[in-house]
DNA sequence: GGCATTGAGCTAACTACATTAGCTTAATGG
DNA sequence: CCATTAAGCTAATGTAGTTAGCTCAATGCC
């Protein structure tokens, strides 16, 4: 084993996202990482400046991964499609890896990365005409159903599998409309 | 001090909750509880199992709460009111108390306690003539969005505080609109 | 090439917490 | 009045996060 592990924060934040898909948020431990990196413990701290940053960092991360996901999803396409794009994207981040789920609505951290992803909803919004402080609603409208639906199913939330699929074509189906109706 | 606490069960889920409620979710150990009640942590262990018991109790509890309000927003009301009413009651509940919000998306635990809860909504959507897997579907809807706002608000999940009413009450308009329409 | 500096990694030690084992004793009921 | 039960205790163990301070490999400068 060599005197040099060559860790840097990157690798760090990586092997706890990796923890994390297969241990679960209560799974990530600054244990758990130093011993994936073959490293130990308190070596962790040249690197992060504990695990409340640790986990700041991994949801940082976390929320990229959503919002290039998303951005990808809705390239090309427009109106209610682009809307229903955004939804199954959002949603299919979250069936892909469960776990993260937790850290998509943490206490807002020193430089919000959040906008990244506004952005793209607004952008998405505007191809409805809607702007200003309408998009500002429809956005979080749009937010709160997806995410909602993303994360109960995520944690097991609703009683049966079945149908999942279905009753989530009908949300978007209702927030398309709504949206489009200007409620 | 008595020798004798007379602790129960129900008193050390009590203790749990109100330290929920000042500490939040993490901050609820049980240490602190036993410092609450007066007696050594050990203790404790005479009424509940262990932490992870302890927290399934009080997500038990939590629950019932929410389940008790919302029956009760929806006495002698019906139609589009009742959709409304059901949606206020969800969200006022965790804006009371924030902190209650991780217990609402759980595990499922041993047996269900969110059949009542249901039960009640399906209740709701009678009055819409829903009935069967379509009730299933709206509800399903129902409970993302507004758990989706109701979580994101309490956890500081939107970047402003104003509005917030008006973002909701929008939200309300659109799923209960997608509801009227059989969307 | 030698040497000073830097910083990555280490061990040791401390804290907080959960949990188990086993003891003590107050309360209760026959 | 005593036997039983169970509520509370102390002691001890294991895990985790964190801090302090040491060591030495890598790097760059002379």
């Amino acid at each position: 084993m060599p005197r040099r592990a060559g860790l840097t924060a990157q690798k760090v934040v990586e092997l706890a996202l990796s923890i994390v898909d297969s241990a679960g948020l209560d799974g990530l431990t600054l244990a758990r990482v130093a011993e994936a990196a073959g490293v130990a413990t308190p070596s962790l701290y040249k690197h992060v400046a504990g695990l409340p940053d640790l986990r700041e960092r991994v949801a940082r991360v976390v929320l990229a991964g959503l919002t290039d996901r998303t951005r990808e999803a809705v390239i090309g396409v427009s109106g209610d499609d682009a809307i229903r794009a955004l939804m199954d994207a959002y949603r299919s981040y979250l069936v892909e890896f469960p776990n993260r789920a937790g850290f998509l609505i943490s206490p807002p951290p020193t430089v919000d990365p959040r906008e990244d992803l506004l952005a793209v909803v607004l952008a998405v919004l505007r191809g409805y005409r809607l702007e200003g402080s309408e998009a500002i609603h429809a956005a979080r409208i749009l937010r709160s159903s997806v995410h909602g639906f993303a994360s109960l199913e995520a944690a097991g939330g609703f009683g049966y599998r079945e149908d999942l699929d279905e009753s989530f074509r009908r949300l978007a189906g209702v927030i398309v409309m709504g949206l489009r109706e200007r409620v």
